[in-house]
DNA sequence: GGGGTCTAGTTACATTGCAACTAGTTTCTT
DNA sequence: AAGAAACTAGTTGCAATGTAACTAGACCCC
């Protein structure tokens, strides 16, 4: 019975190594940290529900149940030896392994050809310019400080990944809109 | 009630535009024509499932059942206009809005710093092998050609577009593997 | 005639996603 | 000082997806 991998597991792993913590307590790093940004935490529903679920893979145990008069009792999780391990196999899995997540975007690419080559490239245009802000939003990021002191950048290599990746796509789009614009890329709508 | 949106259900109606077809000649097409590079359809079950949900929303409907005496009997589907609408519609938010899908390559970077820097060069370095590979075959796929003529560049979009992205992570990777090998970049490993 | 592959599905359970509801506490605003 | 946000800390429920496994006939090659 292998534990399936996913993002909010490997993070609730990775910040219990950084001490016991209760379920609002995670949330709150996850936040904090910007976790949420590369982990999908929508509702708290699926952090309770992961959480109860290690807990019975024993990937974590509950210890003492903290109480402030002023504060629901919180129990406190722990990271398990069992957990520890298997935060570090995921980890390598997730680093060696590029896989196919299967994004909207190149799915939508491939249906192109049932729009007007116009409509296609306003499209895409529009998409560039949103392209353009969140780029300047993770390089932003990038430069981002705690306490006066730059991040240091082993803290930063998920958002660098993305800037390299999303100026990556931004570059591609421009080629697609030059060639539509130049009639070097073209097709008649409909039905392949 | 509003459809929730899936590269699979875009696909059905994407390719429903072609003309009716039963769920098994869907499958198939899906295949030939590739879809399954960048359309999640693992297990037969989803497309099923999909199509019944599709009919439901009158997305699509069941026409004729063809009878062919060596065949099971099959029902062949229509796209409705409504389902020609919502293809459109959903075309239209796929490809002018990035959305964060969280795939889980990003989220591992962010937890890279609880492994030592040099175990960390070793993985990303098998990465950048596998990278490598598959850049090799999407290349190869680019060239391909059908009864002698190479396949229209239109149609090889999303290919292009996963070589583009493909190439930004290696080249990101490789930067990272030079400043992990010339010590650039470091940390101890551990608890953030 | 045995093994593999294609056709064409179904059943069942695990997991995720999404929306909405509860309820007390603290902080800000006017 | 009253009322509105926002934070703390969850729960319930259903819809949708993912994943595995099972059925069962037809055809194809050696």
């Amino acid at each position: 019975m292998t534990f399936r991998r996913s993002t909010l597991a490997l993070a609730i792993l990775g910040l219990l190594e950084n001490g016991p913590l209760h379920p609002y307590g995670i949330q709150r790093l996850i936040k904090q940290w910007g976790k949420d940004q590369v982990v999908n935490v929508g509702q708290r529903t699926s952090l309770y529900r992961m959480i109860v679920r290690l807990e019975e893979a024993e990937l974590i145990t509950a210890g003492a149940t903290e109480q402030d008069e002023r504060y629901p009792e919180r129990t406190v999780y722990h990271l398990t030896d069992e957990g520890r391990e298997v935060c570090r196999e995921w980890l390598a899995e997730i680093l060696t392994t590029p896989r196919n997540e299967f994004p909207e975007f190149p799915a939508g690419l491939s249906f192109v050809m049932l729009l007007p080559p116009e409509t296609a490239g306003e499209l895409l245009g529009q998409r560039r310019e949103r392209l353009t802000k969140r780029i300047a939003e993770l390089q932003l990021e990038l430069r981002s400080e705690v306490d006066g002191q730059p991040v240091p950048r082993f803290a930063l290599l998920e958002t660098e990944y993305q800037v390299a990746v999303a100026v990556a796509e931004a570059k591609w789009i421009d080629s697609v809109l030059h060639d539509l614009r130049t009639g070097t890329l073209t097709w008649t709508p409909g039905p392949v």
